[in-house]
DNA sequence: GCCGTTTTCGGCCCGACTGTTTTCAGTCG
């Protein structure tokens, strides 16, 4: 399902930096922000909206509506074109650079050319920016550890992106007459945070017959920008936004063996061959074959591959040799946690502060997708942009009540998300705190601490009997900030002592607690929340990647608190 | 450029932090 929303949501982003770094008024700037946003989080699906149907949508008015129905006519917006012209995509790029604004980007291109993040590189280490104005040496420090923040991600994007790709990507293919199977592998279906390229494998009856229909149609989507390779079996794309997508075609009867070659990591790979070997089997990607007649036994199931092997079906999110081969031949896998679990999201926003709807919808969305529990968690005022209010949250609860449980028997938890200052302390006194069913708590500050103050600072908010859940526990933003560092292990103990929960915040640019703190914290007896974060209905979605994460740290779902049953979770909330 | 009215233009999330600046601009959340 093609979702266009987002599509817009990006066109429009990229037309409010534009005018932020051609110095346009800042006021324009927000307001194409905030429909960006709108657009992007937008209940429903806008392609076939007329213009006035658009303007229906929260911050798009007359003049948005019109570029937003120029885009869906015509697939372009011709003053985005114009502003393209004038400034090189480049220039674009140096703004995501962490403390590098449009106002610096601006600079830099006028005054030394520089319009990519190479050549602010090079002018950086050639000295070329002494003597420009508002470039001394801590600012070009600043830039280059920048710079290497996002290298350290490297051309690899946050599972959110690869996921709408392979989405994508997946339903086009199968819908090729002569497709029998096509699905995602690799780092994709392992859930891991980050995706290199995004691999997809599909079957087909015969490969001679059937494999060039599907190539023609790969290399044809839409958004591919650029054909790598073409070949019968295997071909390689790379899509608008840069990512690479491999497709490989396999005959029906391989689908077992290749769909478990493509999707573990290479050192899973190297196990499961060495047990072949032990059992005098070969495993490739074609299957398992006898090595002393050269037969194949199996390749077709997935589950009997492994099978072969006297190992059980390993979930893919387990499929990184750090232990799962050992667990499958000894104690057992662990049975992790899935989305099936999950009966309530912990962690959510509305309209009151930095969300697109409204309490109103936000609950209903949340009752359709069956959950028996749902708490709403605005900013607390400490976070001031958000300009929360006592009164505010007061009125905000009475409005949840009076919602009730009646209509879709959902529990709706009144519950803030407060903000950790840097010693540890949080927005409300106690007495502002106990009114309140659920309080998450998370830094959104102060982020370089040292370790030592930040492991204080943390272990103080475990402390506070009515923080129940830490949010985001390491605040980091993939590829563009670095996650806090603390002394882990004792945050952990503190959490266990305390009966604090760590949230594994399910944002696809977040996904925190990593997993593999995850696995760590799990270990010294941590509880979980996962929760979504949502800003807006789709939000609500997101949930699968903080399932994954979880799944990737070997959490069972005993080890959630929001897998429990409405009446152990308040129990477990009760301060104290 | 959107919104919400004091319906026709004024107000728009606001405070902290950082660095380079000597009084503030840029960036971030």
């Amino acid at each position: 399902m093609r979702r266009c929303n987002e599509e817009v949501a990006g066109l429009l982003q990229e037309y409010a930096d534009l005018i932020a770094i051609t110095g346009g008024d800042a006021f324009k700037v927000r307001v194409y922000e905030k429909a960006a946003r709108s657009v992007g989080g937008y209940g429903r699906e806008i392609d076939g909206m007329d213009a006035a149907a658009l303007r229906a949508i929260p911050n798009v008015g007359a003049s948005i509506a019109a570029k937003i129905d120029e885009y869906l006519r015509t697939g372009s917006i011709h003053q985005l074109e114009e502003l393209r012209t004038n400034i090189p995509a480049g220039v674009r790029l140096l703004t995501t650079i962490p403390t590098l604004g449009p106002k610096k980007a601006m600079v830099l291109y006028h005054e030394r050319g520089v319009d990519s993040i190479e050549k602010l590189e090079d002018a950086i280490h050639a000295g070329a920016l002494e003597g420009l104005h508002g470039f001394g040496t801590k600012t070009e420090e600043n830039l280059l550890h920048g710079i290497e923040v996002m290298r350290k991600t490297g051309s690899r994007v946050h599972i959110g992106i690869a996921m709408a790709v392979a989405e994508e990507v997946v339903p086009a293919l199968s819908a090729v007459p002569g497709c029998e199977r096509c699905a995602y592998a690799g780092s994709l279906r392992r859930m891991k945070d980050t995706i290199g390229d995004v691999d997809i494998l599909a079957s087909v009856g015969d490969p001679a017959d059937d494999s060039a229909a599907l190539m023609a149609a790969f290399t044809a989507l839409p958004y591919v920008t650029e054909v790598i390779a073409h070949g019968e079996t295997k071909s390689s794309v790379r899509t608008a936004a840069g990512l690479q997508v491999d497709l490989r075609v396999v005959p029906r009867d391989s689908w077992g063996a290749a769909l478990q070659y493509f999707t573990g990591s290479k050192a899973h790979n190297i196990r499961t061959r060495e047990i072949a070997v032990h059992r005098k089997l070969k495993l490739s990607e074609y299957g398992v074959f006898d090595v002393a007649t050269g037969e194949k036994i199996t390749s077709a199931d997935e589950a009997e591959v492994y099978g072969m092997l006297g190992l059980p079906w390993i979930e893919p999110t387990l499929r990184e040799d750090t232990g799962e081969i050992e667990a499958a031949l000894s104690v057992g896998l662990p049975r992790v946690v899935t989305s099936t679990d999950i009966r309530g999201d912990l962690h959510t926003h509305t309209d009151l502060t930095d969300g697109l709807a409204p309490l109103e919808e936000m609950v209903e969305a949340a009752a359709a997708r069956g959950y028996a529990y749902y708490a709403v968690t605005d900013h607390a005022p400490n976070l001031f942009m958000q300009r929360m209010t006592d009164e505010k949250a007061l009125q905000q609860r009475e409005r949840l009540r009076r919602l009730g449980t009646a209509r879709h028997g959902m529990t709706l938890l009144h519950g803030c998300e407060l903000n950790i200052g840097p010693e540890g302390e949080v927005d409300w006194p106690p007495e502002f705190l106990a009114g309140f069913d659920l309080c998450v708590a998370s830094v959104h500050s102060h982020f370089t601490q040292p370790p030592e103050e930040m492991t204080r600072r943390l272990i103080r908010a475990c402390e506070n009997p009515y923080v129940k859940i830490i949010g985001h526990p390491t605040a980091r933003i993939i590829g563009r900030r670095e996650p806090v560092d603390a002394d882990w292990p004792r945050v952990f103990d503190a959490c266990v002592l305390t009966g604090t929960a760590l949230e594994i915040d399910s944002f696809p640019d977040r996904l925190d607690l990593p997993s593999g703190l995850v696995r760590r914290a799990a270990d010294r007896g941590v509880l979980f929340s996962i929760d979504s974060d949502a800003h807006a209905v789709p939000h609500l979605d997101v949930m699968r990647y903080g399932v994954g994460t979880a799944q990737r740290g070997w959490l069972t779902p005993d080890r959630v608190i929001n897998t429990w049953p409405v009446d152990r979770l308040r129990e477990f909330l009760r301060p104290g």
